[in-house]
DNA sequence: CAGTGGTCTAGACCACCAT
DNA sequence: TGGTGGTCTAGACCACTGC
């Protein structure tokens, strides 16, 4: 039987969360641990760096492994498609286009995106409903300069989502969380009160270095999104 | 010169987002990517593993690699502690305890944190200010069961997160966001008008299987949460 | 300078699972 | 049942950085 990384992962973190290696203090170095767990350098370290991208340690050459101070606390989030996300809740999911426009970039807009003045964009506002519930509004604008073919794509009968993920596989994105008020419109989409706190998410998405999209997604009253950490 | 397992991942992500390698197209074996890159087998796999962590690709056994059709987008979210992200916008902190009690532990919180029936908790309500500005509210459940020196720990010069960090280095969590209206008690501690829409965030903590504390934080109105990936 | 982590190698065995 | 990824080893060289 030879020891695992796994086992080796664990029994460093068991020794963390125990107090026997308390915030600050110094780890054994690699080769020490390596005789200790009588295991290769390699698997010594393997566990080690797993426990720093989990962000509980801390390594520095030189000056060796500690323990965090204070750990770093770190959520992820699946982003999902809004259809998957449906789905998953064992719900029909309907798409529906309420608005589709060319037009200039606003200055709003460029600012968030970094366009140029002039730039061309398709802004396109739609709903997505869980059943018969209006689940979430997308108002959604796509640069027009990056990706010319969007003009020419159909979006009645399936969401900007899903041809951007089919036009653009892997970009960088910025997103951001907040809540806002209901105005009318909303209201109106998301059959809610005017006022109501909604909750929102906004995202800005580049492909090397161009900027490709921004979307605004506004969640029916009384949603959460959740994680484990 | 060795190849390094950096440039093979940049590599294979490269050929993937020029659509050299589609979505849902197999990639490559280990032993031929190995060969390709005239590099060792475990190089190609630090690559390929990273990778698929990243959500870009799909791994089995026998079935092979797999570019994947929809990326998994996943963002990740540092969860700061109040002080630090308030000092960090160069805002100075300020903290004020409004409430403490020690009670049963109501029915919602039973549930959420799976507590036992008359289980004792410590309530906390405090407020976070930067500079002038309130910035959070922080509505704060400790379970005195698992943690019964809280209710002699002395919350009125710094806040609970500090002293539960101390306490409990390392902990599994669960986070949710979400909006709500703030009532009148937020509006008037938060600084801003009844039925403004806040942002929330509610985070249940658990360490080796046993509650610890359950907290709902609620921002001053405007507040975004951001995040890249 | 010297200690520590970062990485690569060449080879090996094994677990899983599609066929 | 054979192909593929998952992992471990023993050794090596190197980059960084605290002293």
């Amino acid at each position: 039987m030879t020891t695992t990384y796994r086992e080796v992962k664990a029994d460093i973190l068991g020794k963390i969360t125990q107090g026997i290696w308390p915030p600050g203090s110094l780890i054994p170095n690699e080769v020490e641990l390596s005789q200790t767990y009588d295991c290769a350098r390699a698997t010594v370290n393997r566990a080690m760096r797993e426990l720093a991208e989990d962000g509980v340690i801390e390594r520095k050459r030189k000056a060796g492994t500690r323990v965090r101070m204070a750990p770093l606390r770190e959520a992820r989030f699946a982003i999902p498609i809004v259809r998957q996300e449906i789905e998953d809740r064992g719900a029909q999911y309907r798409y529906t286009l309420l608005h589709q426009k060319e037009c200039e970039a606003p200055d709003w807009l460029r600012d968030r995106l970094s366009l140029l003045y002039g730039a061309r964009v398709l802004h396109l506002e739609c709903l997505h409903h869980a059943d018969a519930e209006p689940y979430q509004h997308e108002d959604r604008w796509i640069s027009l300069d990056t990706l010319p073919h969007a003009a020419e794509a159909d979006f009645t009968s399936s969401g900007p989502n899903e041809w951007l993920v089919a036009a653009v596989p892997f970009s960088n994105a910025e997103i951001s969380f907040g809540a806002v008020k209901a105005d009318d419109d909303l209201a109106r989409h998301l059959a809610c009160r005017a006022g109501d706190a909604l909750f929102q998410t906004e995202r800005s998405t580049w492909w090397e270095g161009r900027a490709i999209t921004f979307v605004r997604l506004t969640f029916h009253s009384g949603h959460r999104m959740t994680a484990q950490y």
